[in-house]
DNA sequence: ACGTTAATGACACCGGGTGTCAAATGGAAG
DNA sequence: CTTCCATTTGACACCCGGTGTCATTAACGT
């Protein structure tokens, strides 16, 4: 999984391609065939490679949609670690998801074709919850601290798990609604998590 | 062989098996060399049928973990059917979830044995995801109806796919601690969840 | 006996994924 | 320049899950 950045001074060959422009031959592919139309053949031999350089590049040709996925989790950590202490934890996880979804105006319709893939294609559904498991371990971390409990706890774990669900739940209504905004969908969604789904409880 | 259960009178040539003496066969190579390592063919061979013939009775390897799965969502919607309408969303969940997951005590080690599965081979996994849709969907309805608002909305898809999460973490809870009551473990995490996981708020 | 209906299993095929290994490539040391 | 070493590459063979096809087998009715 090392960056195929070829460092100057490394002996050895170098890679003949990179997990970028992979990514960028085999979106082309899926676009015009779909994804399960799609073979890693085709892949190969569109980026110019064989079929067995293709794994090394990529585990499985799920993987190809998730991009950069782990190295951005890291980024989720820091913004977890960067709210302040006091701060309740369900506002702080709603403040956060929201934040790491905020895409560049410009990468909003590569975002939508990416989240489509995988929101979409049951192949990538499937597959999919195995990368979430990570996503939901930084914020059951995150949980865990706050709330003074082990990350294996139960409390953490349902945390986690009902915000990933509450997170798909808003990416699949921003796919269905192309004029929606997905920040303030996200926002929603998690307001209406931390307040458990029921009617607005004021106490007056 | 297994006598299969054939409708007297009807033509052509009878099953030479079912779903549920399959299952047994596979759950048996499954304990013994784990489900990655028992291939189709292992099992169709212990069953004494052709490989072809196993995937008449299911759609995939991975389907034979679930067993009766989809018949037991109409339970489930009657359940919700038979709550009280003046009952609050989430508590009509809970007591829905946690009715359903009732198993006899007879039924609860292989219950286990399914589960301990399903959350922890990364196929299967994977592949239960599919499966949690039709559920979400079973959850969504309901919430829908209650709320007054389409199944496709956000909110309602929103409550469904956190209740699947935090099920789940209740199910994983469960697993990890032998000592525990899986009733009383779905019931203490949706008791969170309707709370919207923060502290007591109390209105004093 | 005959046609009908349904299940079976053999066979061939596809596609994802892996193990192995010789060959290609490039830097560094002689 | 040559030699050595590190690294990537791609060909090949293989496994396994899953599907389409089709002749065969086993039950039913008349």
């Amino acid at each position: 999984m090392g960056t195929a950045a070829s460092s100057p001074g490394r002996p050895g060959r170098r890679p003949s391609t990179s997990q970028v422009e992979l990514e960028k031959v085999a979106f082309r592919l899926f676009d015009r065939d779909g994804f399960d139309a799609t073979t890693v053949d085709d892949i190969a031999k569109a980026a110019g490679i064989g079929r067995r350089t293709f794994f090394r590049y990529f585990d499985s040709k799920n993987d190809v949609v998730w991009g950069a996925f782990t190295d951005q989790l890291e980024y989720m950590r820091e913004r977890f670690a960067a709210r302040p202490p006091a701060e309740p934890v369900m506002e702080s996880l709603r403040a956060v998801v929201v934040d790491f979804n905020r895409v560049a105006p410009a990468e909003t319709e590569r975002h939508r074709r990416r989240l489509e893939l995988i929101l979409r294609v049951p192949a990538l559904q499937a597959h999919s919850t195995l990368r979430y498991a990570d996503w939901r371990e930084v914020v059951a971390e995150f949980a865990a601290q706050r709330t003074g409990r082990q990350r294996a706890d139960l409390t953490p774990q349902a945390i986690a798990h009902a915000a990933l669900g509450t997170a798909l739940a808003a990416y699949e209504h921003w796919l269905g609604d192309p004029d929606s905004d997905l920040a303030t969908v996200l926002d929603t969604a998690f307001a209406e998590l931390a307040r458990g789904f029921g009617e607005e409880s004021r106490c007056s």
